[in-house]
DNA sequence: CCTTTCAAGCGAACCGGTTCGACGATCCGG
DNA sequence: CCGGATCGTCGAACCGGTTCGCTTGAAAGG
């Protein structure tokens, strides 16, 4: 079922038919009704291939998602239904690139193939040569998440240096005065991934301004890993009083480990973090913690993308986000710290 | 940079450097050479959509994940993860289809503009416009899920009749006389949604057999959700001791709710049900649940819709997994049910 | 009545690959 | 030395759309 056919059924040449449907020339009302009631009939559909072949753009757009881990996170998940979503409002479909190693596989068969008009990556490093590759090429495309040097690119990001610094300060403003840090994992950290890094950046910068006592762990993306590096961390300092955390996987395990120190939250021991507002609810009690708006993010990717692909020398425009910590239950005044190893004095307890 | 350029460079046909490529003709080892030598130089990949065109295979497979909800769930995650990774090992790249509904636009897009070679369908109804009406077309697909009428179809679905039904003989076993069933949000169990349905099914089946008294609810995919479910349950009746859920979107508020209202898990109260394997992990007491084996079931799922779209004329596969149910530390003894309103006796503790 | 204008439609070329039939060169056996 | 098989390569057609330039017929204008 073709064009052509659709063309002789008609009574008409193909291109009339193409311009019928494309009402890119004028064509009368008297044929133009002959030609859409034979594709009624026959249900035609032009091909996509060969439309992409002809007009160069596929109506596609890539979403990079790339080997984080052994496994995806529930973030993850967000982004990649809201962008799903958005695409689809602009009448683009999405191709999910499992991978994001530079020079991939996969991610020449997106490019260099070139299944798709745009691309969105996620998973950020501070140094991504993927940015730089598609940057260096001029391909459109739109970083959920921030680099080192993101002065000309487009992207859509979260500042997770004032985040991380924010959770310190509401700590501090508790009356915390030592306190742990829980990361993602340290493969990440150790690549340059950019929550993780600028995350552990605002964490460090805003506990020295407040003179705290800090530690600060890397911790794998799931539950048992969670409780192990509670465990660890009750250990190399009993008198820890509260952490934040980057990691939402772990979380469900941190709040295991304190259960079973016997560490009540948030009596004795306040946890916040920067995680997805569904899994912040998720927990008991639940958990205070600046809101990851991965719905919106997505969103906004998109819709910069599409702006992109619309103009493309337009300048590069971005959005970084800082979201407000959300007061649920998880934080409080700082208590007893540890088994009262320590007074109960809590020397600045500001604000 | 196409075909006609690299064949101009490398001082052959357009045809030559198409079989040199393929391998589909002999071409001697000299132009071969020569023309890979050109390609290196150039970074040349040839255009997938004009692949596509002339020989009719996109590479690309469907992967249609529904509304089901407002928002999406661990467990899709998981298969979109999996999906995309076998995917992946056999050359295909996937295209996310946000909708499932019948004759709808991205529907459309995908089969209609021949986007896809075939489709992975989830979230499946046990009466499913979508499968029925690809089965009419004779379009290569697989289901994750199966409908009422699965016969002549390709699927890899769970026994969700089974495995609820597991759950409640695990719990009788124990000595649990009255037990609650949480199910997925009422929409769903209303549009026939295959879990919900069966789940339901080997639930009441199951508890009948036992002569357990049982009640059965909706819950929306969500942590309050699941908190004010929790709730309702102990108020209609004070005297449950134990649930089935297949809501890991829920699980961390019926929990909360349990907490709440003073009932220990797992010694006032039992939990168990169908989650996710990571789900269960996350929650404290860890939970007795039959894990989704959602990283096989996409797996397979590429691999029977490889195979089909290998020889269109193969007779129908399909599996139907049973994972066994994992004990942890949710479920125990039954106690003294509610608050001592019935006597600690289990009338009959099977084996 | 003849020219100008314009709407409507047609044919052909093109997008970038794949594939089929044909053709010249080389090699072999008789 | 000739005839047929084999190898390597080429040109052309094709996949199914889009788009440009041209033709035609009718209406409008002088």
């Amino acid at each position: 079922m073709n064009i052509g056919e659709i063309a002789k059924r008609a009574g008409v040449s193909r291109s009339t038919v193409s311009y019928a449907l494309s009402g890119k020339r004028t064509v009368s009302d008297n044929t133009r009704q002959k030609i859409q009631r034979v594709i009624d009939e026959l249900g035609y559909r032009p091909n996509a291939s060969a439309r992409a072949l002809a007009n160069g753009r596929t109506s596609t757009i890539g979403l990079v998602f790339p080997p984080a881990g052994d496994h995806y996170t529930g973030m993850q998940l967000d982004f990649i239904g809201s962008v799903v979503e958005a695409a689809a409002t602009h009448d683009y479909d999405v191709l999910l690139s499992p991978s994001g190693v530079d020079s991939d596989r996969s991610f020449q068969r997106l490019l260099g193939e070139r299944r798709v008009d745009g691309a969105i990556l996620m998973e950020i490093r501070l140094e991504d040569d993927r940015v730089d590759h598609l940057a260096a090429l001029g391909f459109p495309c739109v970083a959920i998440g921030r680099t080192a040097h993101p002065e000309n690119g487009w992207w859509v990001g979260l500042d997770h240096t004032a985040l991380a610094a924010a959770c310190v300060r509401h700590l501090a403003d508790l009356g915390h005065r030592t306190i742990a840090f829980v990361n993602r994992p340290e493969t990440l950290l150790r690549t340059g991934y950019e929550s993780a890094r600028r995350g552990l950046e605002g964490f460090t910068k805003a506990a020295a301004e407040r003179g705290l006592t800090v530690r600060t762990y890397c911790c794998g993306d799931d539950a048992a890993s969670g409780q192990a590096c509670l465990e660890q961390i009750l250990h190399d300092e009993p008198a820890t009083t509260a952490l934040v955390t980057l990691n939402e996987a772990a979380l469900g395990g941190i709040y295991r480990g304190l259960a079973q120190a016997d560490r009540h939250v948030p009596r004795d021991f306040s946890v916040t973090g920067v995680v997805a507002g569904r899994w912040a609810e998720t927990v008991t009690p639940q958990l205070t913690a600046a809101d990851v708006p991965a719905e919106e993010m997505g969103r906004r990717a998109v819709e910069l993308l599409m702006e992109r692909l619309d103009r493309p020398d337009a300048t590069p425009r971005h959005h970084l986000l800082v979201p407000p910590i959300s007061l649920r239950a998880s934080t409080g005044p700082a208590g007893l710290p540890g088994k009262a190893e320590v007074p109960a004095s809590a020397p600045f307890p500001q604000s």
